[in-house]
DNA sequence: GTCTATAAAACGATAGAC
DNA sequence: GTCTATCGTTTTATAGAC
């Protein structure tokens, strides 16, 4: 029984997800078009490029779906503490629901093809900037100054990525609660040193 | 010309390089070979189990060379601020002489078999865990209580895991850096408040 | 646009001579 | 312990009917 979706939408998906799990390299084309319902034909009708161009699409529409995510946490005018707190915790509810399999779209074929496909490299690259570009702009409407709300999200960024992979590899979510901890912190201090531009970094009560 | 490396650390030492930069599915057994000068024979002889139990063999010598790496680093009696700082101003170095190619030698293996291959999932984990524990034990030396001990450990390799990932992917260095002061703000943090154990958590001057 | 058959190459693994 | 030849499979990709 095949779905209502459209084929090249099924591939798509089916793409995302397998690649996300298993890596690049690790999923053949066979068990794309047997996770998507469809026939070679139409892989190479939409995507003529083959399997490289599959990949490069497969990361701009997970790194697409995510940037969607974080905007919707970190909605305008939320809290950005608050918001970052959510974020760590939806995270961390996904990763165990899907038994430690779901946590960055991008981030496994990311590391692995970094050296050897530039297109892909290119895509991912251009997804993280994306989902940083939108925490920057939430951060500085915040009141943090561009130069550090740039460096409080290069910050939460590495602390969800490092924790999906600590919780990936061992099957324990308590990473990505240490990190959301660390991260929401780092959120609160800049957005209370934002308010306080006169003393330079506060140190001890 | 061959090494004068025996037969069977070569072949470890070419799978370590090749999987850490190019991913477990994504190296063939012939370009290990290729690269350590040894035939196919060799590879069955020394490695029976094939390719798991060489992809097992590459993420213990690797998580051990780190381990020794950060042991180094964080060096008994030395002060565990500057060796954060050490930590990642060295790796931010090695990342740019290897043009972005070698940064964590489990990472890209670990996110691509986590869900295939238990084998490989738990010598992954056994690495990290490694590093966490050693990191632990340093920052407890420093007056650290246990339990935050643990959680700035684990602070600290989300930050170089996840800069890592960044860093590699967009060819830019500076997640590194800006982890890195992350890092080194968070461990001086600990060991700031470990000496002042009656306040509860300072917050401003 | 859909589907099957098949080509051509790469893969992991094995056998057996030396 | 070393090396080559080769097996069987899987891989990506294409051709051509419908």
């Amino acid at each position: 029984m095949k779905s209502a979706t459209p084929t090249r939408e099924r591939i798509l998906e089916s793409s995302e997800e397998l690649f996300r799990r298993r890596g690049y390299a690790g999923t053949g084309l066979k068990a794309i078009l047997a996770a998507s319902d469809a026939p070679y034909g139409s892989l190479y009708h939409f995507f003529p490029g083959g399997k490289e161009e599959l990949g490069v699409a497969a990361l701009r529409a997970g790194g697409m779906t995510y940037r969607e995510l974080v905007e919707a946490v970190y909605e305008p005018g939320a809290d950005v503490v608050t918001a970052t707190e959510n974020f760590f915790a939806g995270a961390a509810a996904v990763l165990e629901a899907t038994e430690f399999a779901d946590a960055c779209p991008i981030a496994t074929v990311a590391l692995e093809i970094a050296d050897t496909s530039e297109p892909m490299r290119n895509a991912a690259a251009e997804a993280f900037e994306s989902w940083l570009a939108v925490l920057t702009e939430r951060f500085v409407s915040s009141g943090i100054d561009e130069r550090r709300a740039r460096e409080v999200a290069i910050e939460l960024f590495c602390a969800i990525e490092g924790a999906f992979l600590l919780s990936r590899t061992t099957r324990n979510i308590d990473a990505v609660h240490v990190a959301g901890r660390a991260a929401t912190t780092s959120v609160r201090r800049a957005v209370e040193e934002s308010a306080r531009p006169s003393k330079p970094r506060p140190r001890a009560g």
